[in-house]
DNA sequence: ACGCTTTTCCAAAGCGCTTTGAATCGGGGT
DNA sequence: ACCCCGATTCAAAGCGCTTTGGAAAAGCGT
């Protein structure tokens, strides 16, 4: 069933009963009921190839999902998406993604914005200064980076969650329980949020005086796995750290797992503060020990950028460019004072470390 | 950039550059190679839409994504996506995901199919009878089915491992350890792969003339949580049971922590197994006490399911219609005999359950 | 040189929709 | 009765590609 023969059955022209469905005033009331009650009982949809040709909207918004990094869908991307998902559900947009492998996704962009399958693109998982977005800038497409390099002004639309000001106000509590041997869980050292946690957990420490020694510094893909091997290895070291900062509650899970097995109790002995992306299926509200964390939902940001996207491309404006979400710091059961028999051997200044 | 200026370009006419391009045999050789070096360096493109409508092939396999769930994309997609991603990279394929509230799918596949942006489709997430099935029928697509229906033999197209299989070897495993009471961590009770586990279990239990009790069976969505408080439930009642079965490896991630909170151990004071879709960020081997496992990667699942369609859509025959993969049973530390003080209190044959 | 088959290329139709520019139909004003 | 106008409706031209049905050019034997 299509335009030409829904038009024929209604005795109309294709003109008249495709105003009819996409609303025009010019149609009759009375006509525009007919075509949607023919519409009802045909079940007519119209072909969206035909529509993005003519129209050249597409009706969907596009994205690069990494594959074969070894390390599986990240969860965060995963969660991210399903954000995407809520807003586009709403608005009913689709989402075309285009898989590609780490390093092939320069390709992956020009192809989906050449393909005319997309209306604006997103891209994430931004690294520290990444080549993808003066493709971007040089594609026609409305896009929104989700995250942001690091270094210059962004002059490009983004929207990100201020990294460095969460891990500060988390390494600061730290600093003010009296630690001043904190380890960092990151991850991968290439990502920019990775980049900018660091920076804001090392501020925190030099306020104080402390230096963020590279040795209790783990980048890494944010799996389970690698939680428990940096953990592992902190603990393994002479003078293990006594607060570890964790850049996913996936690490977490692993950390926690490694402090359990060495005999040790979080919030006491250690103490820990996750970044907490909020998965609903793992809450840090649950571990064994409550997780403090630095909370912000990937989920909800991944339905603003949705939300922005389409209205760019429905032309509404006034839209802020660049959006930057606060962390929120939730203070659970997993930090605690320094345990006092560590108290003395810890006169790590910079000074020392340099 | 477009076919006819290209073809312009090259002083040709659009159908020669059109089978230049499309490999078709009827061009000059010397011909092609000109067109293939315009095109590198115009930097020309097909537009998909235009393809699309001329050729009615889309170029992309789409699938309904759950949202607004409640418990967030389950970990399960995004690890199935992924797999499908991985075989779409390779074909050069995308993947039109169109997002959809739970009981709206129906609407959502309708929307899919009739709007011709996608060749193919695949449904996830099977409940026991499910009305999507006859819809997807009833459409000219083909289409692949993750799990079937229980009851009647399917008559479609799917791909599905043995979970009742699985869980019937995991059940008999436990049974051989002298387990007699076993309770069940389950998915979902209207998903079918939950109820298939569930006969599984059912049957390795009754042929020791045992009955899964009603009690100790759970049905609820895949996460941690709800695996940690199934087992609190389990561990609270007055007979505990001795060894658990899990649907999903973050259930058991629950269920472990409710054993250890408890006190108990894993292996020696309580069994468990747990199905295992393969995770990359969190491992069964990885847990405190290695988990015992019925193993089989949705991951690869997923890409077989995209492989599969997009052979079909390529008018490649001779697959199977039908396609079951076995899991594999690991066994690990989780699972031990039943404790011996245990051993008394647990005649609970059928009989006494009827 | 001639008919014949192959090879190579082309013009034009068509995919299903939107949109431009024009036609049609009643009324209201005069 | 005539003209003009707003309200409706329409025919036809594209959107950028593939593909059908030829046609021109080239190769071949005789």
């Amino acid at each position: 069933m299509n335009l030409k023969e829904l038009a024929r059955l209604l005795d109309l022209s294709q003109t008249t009963v495709s105003r009819a469905l996409n609303g025009y005033p010019e149609v009759n009331e009375a006509t525009r009921q007919r075509v949607l009650a023919a519409v009802k009982t045909t079940g007519y949809r119209p072909n969206r190839a035909a529509q993005r040709l003519a129209t050249g909207k597409a009706g969907s918004i596009g994205l690069v999902m990494p594959t074969g990094t070894g390390d599986g869908t990240d969860l965060h991307f995963a969660e991210f998406l399903s954000g995407l998902g809520e807003s586009a559900e709403i608005r009913d947009v689709q989402l075309v993604i285009d898989p590609s492998r780490v390093g092939n996704e320069v390709a992956a962009f020009q192809r989906l914005a050449a393909s005319g399958t997309v209306d604006a693109l997103s891209l994430s998982y931004v690294r520290s200064s990444d080549p993808r977005i003066e493709v971007l800038k040089s594609l026609k497409l409305p896009f929104l980076v989700h995250g942001r390099h690091v270094g210059s002004e962004p002059d490009y639309p983004f929207m990100d969650i201020d990294n460095k000001g969460a891990f500060r106000d988390a390494a600061r509590l730290l600093m003010q329980l009296g630690h001043r041997y904190i380890a960092l869980l990151n991850g991968p050292a290439e990502l920019s949020f990775a980049v900018c946690r660091r920076e804001g957990a090392f501020e925190a420490l030099a306020d104080h005086g402390v230096a963020l020694e590279e040795r209790l510094c783990q980048h890494s893909a944010m799996t389970e796995e690698n939680g428990y091997r940096g953990m592992m290895r902190f603990l393994d070291m002479q003078e293990p750290p006594t607060a570890v900062l964790c850049s996913s509650i996936v690490l977490a899970l692993g950390a926690t797992r490694a402090i359990h097995q060495s005999g040790l109790q979080i919030g006491r002995d250690i103490s820990i503060i996750a970044h907490d992306d909020v998965f609903p299926y793992l809450k840090p509200e649950n571990f064994s020990t409550p997780l403090t964390t630095t909370t912000s939902s990937i989920r909800a940001a991944g339905a603003r950028i949705a939300e922005r996207l389409i209205d760019e491309v429905a032309g509404r404006k006034g839209m802020p460019q660049q959006e930057i979400w606060k962390a929120d710091l939730i203070v659970r059961a997993s930090t605690g004072p320094v345990p006092a028999r560590r108290r003395r051997g810890t006169k790590r200044h910079i000074e020392a470390a340099e």
